[in-house]
DNA sequence: ATGGTATGAGTAGACAATCTACATATACAT
DNA sequence: ATGTATATGTAGATTGTCTACTCATACCAT
C-alpha cells in the first residue's frame, strides 16, 4: 500500500486498536501490522506523533511506565476516545460508501455524449 | 462528510468519472455531487488544481472550447489515465478493506490483558 | 436598469498530517 | 564485538486540500 494512504483516517485506527485494552505505541504498530494483514507498516516517526497529538485531544491518556529496563508509554482510550472511536467508524463506513459508488465502474451509466 | 476526508483518493474519483466520457472542471464537480448521492460537495478551488496536477502527470489532456460564450476546460481521459484509474481501483479496494479490518470492532478477539 | 443566481475557470496562501531520516538507549543472542 | 529486537522520540520536508478570493458571461426577475 503507498504511503500517505491512511491520511485521515489513522486516528481511527489507532483508536480501534486502543478499543481492545491499553497499549505502548510500539505495540500499537505492531496490531496495526497483524490487524491489517501485514499491509500497515507504520513507521515510528508516524504514530508517535499521533498519539502525542491523540494524548493532547484527550482522546486518549498516556502514563510512563518501566518494563525489563526499558521505559514504555501506555496509552488508554478516554470516555471522549471512546465517543471519538464511534464517530470514526461513523465517518469511515460513510465515505466508504460515497468513494465506493463513485469508483464503481460504469456499467449501466449512460456515457456523456452517448445518445 | 468532513472536509480533507478524500485526500489521497481525489484522483481515483475523478479518473473515475472521467470514465464515462469527457467532462470540463464544472460538470465534473456535479458529477461528483450527483454519483455521491450529495456527499462530496468540493470546492472548485480544489478540483482546479487537481485537475492541472492530473494533467500535468498526463493522466488527462485538456482542451480549450467556448460554449455560450464561455470558455471551458475539457478533460479526457488518456490511457496512461486509464491505467491509473485500474491502479487507483486496486489501491482503494485494498485500503478499504484494510481499514475495514482494522476498525471492525472486537468481537471475538481475546482483550489485552485478559486471560 | 439592477440585482441575483447559475455557469465557468482560476489563484494565493494557510494548514495539517504524514513522511523520511535521524538520534538515543537497553536487552539479548551469536 | 556485532547485530537484532524493543522502545521512544524529534526535525524538517513534502504535499494535497482548504478557505477565500478574483474574474467573466448568461439569464431571469423585479
Amino acid at each position: 500500500m503507498r504511503p500517505d494512504a491512511v491520511r485521515g483516517h489513522l486516528d481511527g485506527l489507532i483508536l480501534a486498536v486502543l478499543e481492545d485494552g491499553p497499549r505502548h505505541g510500539y505495540a500499537i504498530i505492531e496490531a496495526l501490522q497483524t490487524r491489517s494483514g501485514g499491509a500497515l507498516e507504520l513507521p515510528t516517526g508516524t504514530v508517535y506523533p499521533a498519539l502525542r497529538r491523540l494524548e493532547r485531544a484527550a482522546l486518549l491518556s498516556g502514563t510512563w511506565s518501566t518494563v525489563g529496563g526499558r521505559e514504555r508509554r501506555t496509552y488508554t482510550l478516554t470516555r471522549a476516545g471512546r465517543h471519538a472511536l464511534a464517530n470514526q467508524r461513523a465517518d469511515w463506513s460513510e465515505f466508504s460508501a460515497v468513494v465506493d459508488a463513485v469508483l464503481r465502474p460504469a456499467a449501466g451509466r449512460p456515457a456523456a455524449g452517448m445518445p
